[in-house]
DNA sequence: TAAATACTTGACTGCTGTAGTCAGGAATTA
DNA sequence: TAATTCCTGACTACAGCAGTCAAGTATTTA
């Protein structure tokens, strides 16, 4: 269960770009070069993932010289779960396709025990990216959710489910 | 960010053992050739998987005709986290092996962005599996977190991630 | 003791998907 | 026109996963 670097390098020119677009009144173009260079990122790879993060309009670009890439909207609209999706990594714990009621999506049908489990788990984590925005990361702000968690855990190791909404 | 058959198939045996191993007083050893039939897992590669089960003290094995394997703890004890632990299957979002306050963690030294994302995702999807138990699980008792969460969904859905059949 | 049952271990392999490369092209500015 | 930057698709090496195979060891039943 590990992150692969389409997702990370993603989120990381993101960031990059959040962080060094700022000055001009129009947000500046970031050149892809810059992004390569400072995060260490291969350049004719970094052009992939920014084909798709365009196609999914979560940046803008401008060619020529002086051009670059912009975000589309404001570090603080864009949330890391769909720059995730954009590049094609995908939070995919089950291993079938169907919903979530149809009993037969597992192999041999109806006997996985599991599957609630794992699409929990689904759930869990695309919310977690879900809540975060571009600007949290740059503010290191992320912090809370996690600690967040942790209260959770604690208060159904003693009394169960029930008490959550105590710890909220 | 996918999860693979090992955490997959143990966190499925070992609930296929918890529900199957009921009936007498010290509870029945369950044959590894049952749960790979009633699971659809290879013997041979379910074989290498209760091997480490085992090493960690998971579950414990009875040899000879009339054999098998019980769990080592009640099921209400036994946690998600450390089943998929147990057989190799790491929950690491983060590149660099360093602690979380060194900054020199990360490649070329300090400009990390993204850092402390991945390792609240790993703390978040850790505290998760770590709060789940094998009884949870046979019990289909695993909703209650994903709902709480789904509430933070809610907050951005508004501008947000479209698509969460295809995340999931 | 012998046979049956079941666990134990290590080495081996095919294959998928990731990570990354390469080459060429198109738009924009100066 | 020349330089700069983005854009696109095809291609490839390789690691690691998933699974197999073979030979062994321990325990129980008869």
């Amino acid at each position: 269960m590990k992150l692969n670097t389409k997702g990370r390098y993603a989120v990381m020119a993101m960031a990059d770009i959040a962080k060094c677009g700022l000055g001009g009144a129009p947000s500046k173009a970031v050149p892809m070069a810059q992004i390569a260079e400072r995060q260490h990122i291969s350049l004719p790879y970094l052009e992939q993932l920014f084909s798709k993060l365009r196609r999914e309009g979560l940046v803008s670009s401008m060619r020529g010289p002086g051009g670059g890439y912009t975000l589309a909207r404001p570090a603080s609209q864009i949330y890391i779960g769909e720059i995730m999706q954009a590049v094609g990594e995908p939070v995919k714990m089950t291993r079938c396709n169907r919903e979530k009621n149809e009993s037969t999506g597992c192999i041999g049908g109806g006997d996985c025990n599991t599957h609630e489990l794992w699409s929990a788990l689904s759930d869990h984590i695309y919310n977690f990216l879900g809540s975060i925005s571009l600007q949290d990361v740059i503010d290191k702000n992320v912090g809370s959710f996690g600690s967040l968690t942790s209260n959770l855990r604690a208060v159904n190791e003693k009394t169960g489910p029930e008490a959550i909404e105590e710890a909220i």
